[in-house]
DNA sequence: ATAATTATTTGACTATGTCAAGTATCAGTC
DNA sequence: GACTGATACTTGACATAGTCAAATAATTAT
């Protein structure tokens, strides 16, 4: 699909030296390991049947990347020193139920507290800023690196903090460029926008939703008060790869439940009718298109659509 | 210093979690090696030694994190194989020099592409938006992890793109915020003089520096016009991580060309007096402070400062 | 000249990973 | 209810990787 191009180039140069470097990092963590009396499979090993009780040697040896035979002595010497019971599986008796014992749970409880101690001296040069930085690149790389089906539950929605509105303008303007072939305009709306909502915010009765998942943003909505009955929700984005969990749902239900709260009758929104997703996502909140309007901007021809909701009506 | 808090166990959590994902990716990356006929720790050693001509034993072993004695049997392998020359080192006979054969060149050059492929198959379901961000994202947890003195050959200027003008607000506002403390009231500043930076531009006459390493975004620096013979400087900032590498100057340097080349008499600037750093270098760069001005924003009390630089004197 | 230090090698391990062949069980089929 | 092909795990036989301590040789410091 996509032609190999020298960003391709930069990126596998990125990845191959991260992996370098992180070969090194890991081999220093593997050594320090020993001071325990767990070898690094071991202690591996010991780490996911103490998550997931009941497990087999099958589930194991493949979320490890294991070898069946290297897993299987692995864990003979785990049993021989009483830290895990295999029992034949009711259900299969092909299948052995890993389970650990009091002694297992005391000793993989260590291996966890040893191994927090060791990264939290590892981060311990690195204020709150590169903290929150590491935490949302690791997960991003990850996310990139194994694209899976996220649950609802890793995604949190806290109000914005410094720096919020930028992240914001960023990946609005990326997210609707890629998408849609935006172009700049938007984003200066968009940081026009954000500027104004933190230099007239209203605490008592606005409110600005930063949907996140592991310190990465993923989405945002807002609610402002546009005049004392009537309330405007505004920047609504997910991004794509946060979509399908329920979480535009989600969001504006919080959103809504907030505007209830605060005491306003009616909710009023400005979206554009190529944005498919958000406007079945109004329609089934209740909100009725009131008027749509053709207009030339951010590099396109788009029709703009406002919504509204009469929330006395709910 | 810093107290440990809940972000801290977040970002253990997190730190920890890619740890283990790594680990699993990496077994398979590193599985597939065996393609070749070099096991992961031969060809870990031949990149070394293709890459650095002339390496000791005890260089390679330190850098990748090996043991002597295992090296040592290393090393013999691939000199037996005729793909690495080993000499005594003429300033020191305890040493030996290392160099790759034009055999052992051969070898890494495939063993180099072989990895290239493999990795450009890992982000084949990646589009450019998501490679770039995830080169962005290992580049910085590198950074983060092992702080280094960085060169300034890492760091290039590139003109802004879209998306540009909402990262650096939230750089700038997340910078000031750590240093200075000044609060959201300087975001939505930022936020506004780049809207208006993107309505208006000028490509003509104006220009905007980003300084990026591997794709992360370092500083910025920015050239409007405020009039036909008179060039504004704005939104001049560099990530504390990339100070110390000449990159200030660089960027001034190449914004001064930039506005001399344009036909601009004059380039003025406003600052803070608690931005001593930046003050030294406008100085150094000719300007004259034409001046100053107690005022009170982003929460605190401060000295606006005006400068001036007059171009035809240069 | 002697002692301490540094770079590398060697010996004797243990741990880790690989591959193929083997045993027991299961699910479906005639 | 015996046969067939899968599946879950084990075992044997190795090759590679990593550890630790002692040995060798050259260099630097005193």
């Amino acid at each position: 699909m996509t032609a190999p191009t020298t960003a391709d180039s930069r990126t596998i140069a990125a990845v191959r030296h991260f992996t370098r470097f992180f070969t090194r990092r890991i081999g220093v963590l593997r050594r320090r390991l020993y001071a325990s009396p767990f070898s690094l499979v071991e202690a591996r090993v010991l780490y996911e049947i103490a998550n997931r009780p009941g497990t087999s040697a099958g589930e194991v040896a493949r979320d490890l990347g294991l070898d069946p035979g290297q897993l299987s002595r692995t864990l003979e010497g785990l049993v021989r020193r009483g830290l895990v019971r295999r029992r034949r599986a009711a259900a299969d008796a092909r299948r052995h139920a890993l389970t650990a014992t009091p002694r297992g749970v005391a000793a993989f409880a260590a291996l966890d507290r040893a191994s927090r101690e060791e990264v939290a001296a590892l981060l311990a040069s690195l204020d709150a800023d590169g903290r929150d930085r590491l935490a949302a690149s690791l997960a991003a790389a990850e996310r990139l690196l194994e694209p899976a089906r996220l649950s609802a539950g890793e995604f949190v929605l806290r109000p914005h903090a410094i720096g919020d509105m930028g992240m914001i303008t960023a990946a609005q303007a990326r997210l609707y460029a890629r998408e849609y072939g935006w172009n700049g305009e938007f984003e200066a709306l968009v940081a026009e926008i954000a500027a104004k909502f933190i230099r007239e915010f209203d605490p008592a009765r606005e409110h600005c939703w930063i949907v996140e998942r592991r310190g990465e943003i993923a989405g945002s909505i807002f609610l402002v008060k546009e005049s004392e009955s009537v309330a405007k929700i505004r920047l609504v984005y997910l991004e794509s790869w946060a979509r399908g969990a329920g979480l535009g749902r989600r969001m504006l239900d919080e959103c809504l439940a907030f505007a209830h709260d605060k005491g306003y009758a009616k909710v009023v929104l400005w979206t554009n009718d190529c944005l498919v997703d958000a406007r079945r996502l109004y329609e089934r909140a209740g909100f009725v298109l009131v008027r749509s309007e053709a207009h030339h901007s951010f590099g396109k021809d788009l029709v703009g659509q406002y919504w509204s909701l009469d929330l006395a009506a709910r």
